[in-house]
DNA sequence: AACCAAATCAACCGCTATGAG
DNA sequence: CCTCATAGCGGTTGATTTGGT
């Protein structure tokens, strides 16, 4: 027998998600985290796959989102890590708090890659095009963004022209560091936020002080400040929700965000466990 | 005002890695 | 060790928006 997809293609909704699914899946993770995804969906009375619940979190629902435009330095953080990491947007979106690597991803195809063809620079290689023509080294067949993200030669080629100007001295120092698997910027040594705006959000989900994603796993949330609750959120009126439980329940304890799944710490709240669970 | 093309971005698809049984 | 379920990642698609003619 085959495996069990991971969703059962009808009857599951596609497309852009509405107002109402939005809401369903936010007072859902909020109020009970997620335990397995695909059980998501039916949990939270959504026609989608655990999959499209996921994406739509971690892209666009999750508390800790920045939404808007990449600022110019977190552009040229894009462009510098990029040149070391190659297109491992998941790596490079884990050291821009607040964003994703769709989000990353897009704004590189749309924007960076324009603007650095402009500049007379590859995007692929980070070198100046009148040089990139070049043959590849005879070593490397496929000029696989992640070979050159090698460790044999990690910067020396990028860095000069890619933005001799600023490059980001801490930045860069933290990549050299953490080359191959990018634990990087460990959720406690993120920059912490700034206490207005962490009180802005705070009083903007009524008073708690712990917005922080329920999916602790996600390698681009952790602990990283609360922003701006996404419009959706506004509109939903999460208040209620956060009063429900979400606040208090999770607290932050040790600063480096959330240590605990909650239906671990949680397993029977808000429902029966022993019905719903697969 | 209407049409078309380009740009943008949310969402999907398919693959891989990882862990549990 | 093998099989399977799940999560996560990167590439791609398609709907929508914006700008130009």
């Amino acid at each position: 027998m085959g495996r069990q997809p991971c969703c059962d293609k009808v009857g599951v909704k596609k497309g852009p998600w509405t107002a109402e699914e939005d809401q369903k899946l936010v007072g859902f993770l909020l109020t009970h985290g997620h335990c397995c995804w695909r059980i998501v969906p039916k949990l939270a009375g959504l026609l989608r796959c655990g999959k499209s619940c996921r994406l739509r979190w971690t892209n666009y629902l999750r508390p800790d989102l920045k939404r808007g435009l990449l600022s110019d330095e977190e552009e040229r953080l894009v462009i510098d890590l990029h040149a070391q990491l190659g297109n491992r947007w998941s790596k490079i979106a884990a050291r821009l708090p607040g964003r994703t690597d769709n989000e990353i991803k897009n704004h590189w195809n749309t924007h960076i890659r324009k603007k650095l063809l402009r500049m007379g620079i590859d995007p692929v290689t980070h070198l100046p095009l009148h040089k990139a023509p070049a043959p590849p080294p005879p070593s490397v067949q496929q000029q696989e963004p992640e070979q050159q993200a090698e460790p044999q030669e990690p910067q020396e080629q990028q860095q000069p022209q890619n933005d001799g100007d600023e490059v980001l001295p801490q930045v860069e120092a933290a990549a050299e560091e953490q080359d191959k698997d990018v634990p990087l910027i460990p959720p406690h040594e993120v920059p912490a936020p700034p206490p207005a705006a962490a009180s802005s959000v705070s009083s903007a989900s009524a008073g708690s002080a712990s917005v922080v994603s329920p999916s602790c796993s996600s390698a681009a949330s952790g602990g990283v400040e609360a922003t701006e609750w996404p419009e959706p959120m506004y509109l939903f009126g999460m208040d209620g929700i956060m009063d429900a439980g979400w606040g208090g329940l999770f607290p932050d304890a040790d600063g480096g965000g959330m240590s605990l799944d909650p239906f671990d710490q949680y397993p029977g709240a808000g429902f029966d466990q022993g019905d719903d669970w697969i």
